[in-house]
DNA sequence: AATTGACCTTAACGTTACGGTAAGCTTTAT
DNA sequence: ATAAAGCTTACCGTAACGTTAAGGTCAATT
């Protein structure tokens, strides 16, 4: 398949003017150039523009994807292994401006009261490559050793196990509200909105995008899927259509 | 509490460089100058700049950003929350381009053969916020009729349930293989690798950072923590021992 | 055959959000 | 007392394009 350059932009998502300047600091050279001086894209540039939005998604500069690009040594697969890695790394970063998002949000509600100020920038955007490790790339293990690569990794294996702890917490909390909820039998009451809130938070652990709607949704599905009722009828007989009534009023879904 | 320039920009992770502009375009000033020119900032500035770095990370020029901020109806809190749907939604983002570069990585692999041009750019940045959107706020509901606006969530329902139903697929893949693996009776074999490659993917859907090691620990955790034993050996007895045992392998962290 | 409108070209200047550096004053630590 | 660290203004430099101007090309329609 060939392009134009508008053709190629649009595929991608970026201007033609964008194209030409790639072009002209070169970068991104057009496979050829037809009889009207137009500039022709190919497959090999499809997959060399791909690669450099990668890169440029990861805040590398187009004068290092050049070179990163060009180099005798460069290992197409290698390099995506890596981008997923940091990309991984990019949403952990997300879900940490998030969950600043929502502190700051309670904090404006006075429903916490200790958010320091350092709190306060948790999240925000670092560089998130940084030249050495573009550059060195595998060797980074060989030259500091795999202890200081395996301890930054542990780190990471704790993290994560801090994680699943605090998710595991939330829905134990649930759990433990859903069942005082119910003995007051009352799903708008404050222990059911409670329950409903716990409940959006245990989600957003796992949910990428939160919205009433399918909040609501799932609280049917828990209704109307047997596995799920089976699960949350083990904190007593209707739980689930309980809490579907909470989530229901607290997403707005009844009244 | 009251910050120096370089103060401030250690709590924020900005350069003093930065602050001195934001006071000379007027977006952010400081609290006071003292008796030696000096530029002090307070708990307002410090809040005010938290507010400025929300809106530059969904990529707000610094322009627009002063506007929002000094509008007479500006609310604090009605910002944070279409700032969390705006972060959830790069989030979803990422989770695409990710996507993106497993499958090419696969395509590389030969593993999949069927990947268009255009897949090949999805998930790649887009504007997120658009100045409409910013500027009218809550009114584009009333303007466009809510049945729009509900569309649109009932869209991304879809989309949840589409991608809630992936994933519970690909949970009942890793079931089927590893019934089928154990048949073999070798973790090594090319069923049992098969088994942890899986489990690999459906773990990617819902854990942020994929590492090895972690891999690796939560594969011990579900011999060590009998919930999830329980889980895993009610495909067949020992189930959970044979999984860990596929992982290790599967990690390296046997052989 | 002529026209229209969408597309292409080069060339040049403009913009945003700072980085970097110079030259000099102030505060803090030793 | 002196050096190091931090502060000031002022100015120049930059990356990655956007924008506009002035003009050539292509496909479809009249």
């Amino acid at each position: 398949m060939e392009y134009t350059i508008k053709k190629l932009g649009q595929l991608a998502g970026v201007s033609a003017r964008t194209l030409r300047y790639y072009d002209e600091i070169g970068i991104l050279l057009p496979a050829r150039i037809n009889s009207a001086g137009y500039r022709i894209y190919g497959q090999a540039e499809v997959d060399r523009l791909q690669d450099i939005l990668f890169y440029r998604e990861l805040g590398v500069c187009l004068d290092d994807i050049k070179n990163i690009l060009d180099a005798p040594g460069y290992n197409r697969l290698a390099a995506l292994q890596k981008h997923q890695e940091k990309l991984v790394d990019k949403k952990k970063q997300l879900d940490l401006l998030i969950a600043n998002v929502e502190k700051t949000i309670d904090y404006l509600q006075g429903r916490t009261f200790n958010m320091s100020d350092s709190e306060k920038f948790i999240g925000f955007k670092k560089n998130l490559i940084n030249k050495n490790e573009l550059k060195y790339g595998g060797e980074i293990r060989a030259k500091y050793g795999d202890q200081t690569v395996d301890k930054a990794n542990q780190k990471i294996l704790l993290m994560k196990e801090e994680q699943y702890g605090e998710m595991e917490k939330l829905r134990q909390e649930v759990n433990d509200t859903l069942k005082m909820a119910m003995a007051t039998g009352d799903p708008a009451g404050e222990l059911g909105q409670k329950t409903a809130d716990l409940h959006r938070r245990w989600l957003s652990f796992t949910w990428a995008g939160y919205t009433k709607e399918a909040h609501a949704g799932l609280a049917q599905m828990y209704v109307d899927d047997e596995r799920f009722a089976a699960y949350y009828d083990q904190v007593g007989a209707g739980a689930a259509i309980f809490l579907r009534d909470a989530i229901f009023i607290y997403t707005g879904f009844m009244k």
